[in-house]
DNA sequence: CTCCAATTATTAGTGCACTAACTATTAGCG
DNA sequence: CGCTAATAGTTAGTGCACTAATAATTGGAG
C-alpha cells in the first residue's frame, strides 16, 4: 500500500521487522518444523531425528562425521541426538571394525521398519501445508539458492559417495570408510 | 531389503534427504542467521536479540507479550533474552504503571543510539548474501506464503500475520497501556 | 467485599545448535 | 621404534525455542 518507488526506499524502511527476510525465514522454518511435530510424534521422532533417519534410510552404516556432513551440522550436535535415537531402539552405535576412532551408526530392524511409516510423511505434510508438488519444488529451489548465496559454508550436497554401504549380502566387507 | 522396483519412484524419492523442503529450509535459516553473526557481533547482539531490537526501534515501551506476539515466539523464550539485553545496557525492564503484571520494556539511550549502526546491517547483509533487492523481496514473499500455509491449513495456533502493529485484531489491548 | 477466573511474566525441564576443549586412536615421519 | 600431527567422537558451556508449571496481579461474579 505505501510502497514507494524502489529508488525512494530509505534505509529506515529496511529496519522494519516485517521487511526482514531473515525474520520471515526463521519464522517459516519454525512454523514448518512445528507442523511436522504432530505427524512425527506418531513415529516417536523429533524433526532433527527424522532427518538423521532419512540419512540412514539412504545409507545404513554411517559414521557420525558422515551424518553430520550430510545434515550440515556439527558432530557435537549429532552426538546426543544419536544417543537418544539409540535409546529409542532405532539405531545401534558401536566402534567400527578396524578403526576404533570411528563410530558405526546403523539401523536396527525397528529403525529400518520405521521407514514404511515414514513413507506417508511427505505426502501428509504436503497436504497439511496445502502445497502442490511444484510449489514445494519451487520453494526448495529458492532455499537451495539461498544456501548457495551464503556459500561461505558448503551446502550439504548429500555426499553419498564415500559413505558406507550395506551392499554385501553375504560378506561383512562393507564400508571401506568405516572399517578403515 | 533388495532393491525396490525401479518403476516405483514416487514415494521412495520423497524420502531422499536432498528432496526435503523442511531440510533445505532449516539449513537455509541456519546459514542466513550464521551469516548475520559476524555483522551483529559489532553491535554486541545475537540474531534473536537483533529482532527484539528491531521491534523496539519501531515502538519503544512494549510489554513482553507484545514483543513475543510480534516475533511469533513464546514469552518464555523472550524473557531470558530480554534479561541479557538489559545486562548489555540496551533496554530497561520495569513494571508498568497501572498494571503490575505487565513489564514495560523500553530502550535506553544506548539502545536507541544503536539504531544508527544497525541502519547499515540490511545493506551489508544483502551484499554479503549477493542478493538483489528484488531477489530478497521474492524470497520474502515465498516465506510469507509458507508461513500462511502453516497457519492457515490446519488449526495451528501460531497466528503469524504479516503485520504485527499496535492494532488489536481480536485480542485484548496489546500493551498500549504501558504508561497507563 | 470476597472468591474465582483470566492475564502476565517467570522458572523448570527438554532438546537443538554452536564453539571450544578434551580423550582416544591412527598415521606419518625422523 | 617413538614422538607428533591428524582424525573421530564426546563433553562443557552458551543461547535459543518450546511446553508445563508457578507466582503475582487484576477483574468480575456472587
Amino acid at each position: 500500500m505505501d510502497a514507494p518507488a524502489p529508488a525512494d526506499i530509505s534505509q529506515d524502511d529496511d529496519l522494519l521487522l516485517e521487511h526482514q527476510l531473515c525474520f520471515a525465514l526463521t519464522v517459516a522454518a519454525r512454523s514448518v518444523v512445528g507442523a511436522y511435530k504432530p505427524v512425527l510424534e506418531k513415529l516417536n521422532l523429533t524433526h532433527p531425528q527424522y532427518l538423521v533417519m532419512l540419512s540412514l534410510w539412504e545409507t545404513s552404516p554411517r559414521t557420525v562425521r558422515n551424518i553430520s556432513d550430510a545434515l550440515a551440522q556439527e558432530p557435537a550436535t549429532i552426538s546426543p541426538l544419536l544417543r537418544r535415537l539409540e535409546a529409542a531402539g532405532y539405531i545401534t552405535r558401536r566402534r567400527a571394525d578396524g578403526n576404533e576412532r570411528a563410530l558405526a551408526v546403523e539401523l536396527t530392524p525397528a529403525g529400518a521398519a520405521l521407514r514404511q511409516q515414514a513413507l506417508e510423511v511427505p505426502g501428509t505434510m504436503m497436504e497439511r501445508l496445502g502445497l502442490t508438488r511444484s510449489q514445494v519444488m519451487d520453494l526448495h529451489a529458492s532455499m537451495m539458492g539461498l544456501i548457495a548465496a551464503t556459500s561461505g559454508g558448503t551446502p550439504q550436497p548429500t555426499e553419498v559417495a564415500g559413505t558406507v554401504r550395506t551392499e554385501p549380502p553375504g560378506r561383512r566387507d562393507s564400508g571401506a570408510r568405516i572399517e578403515g
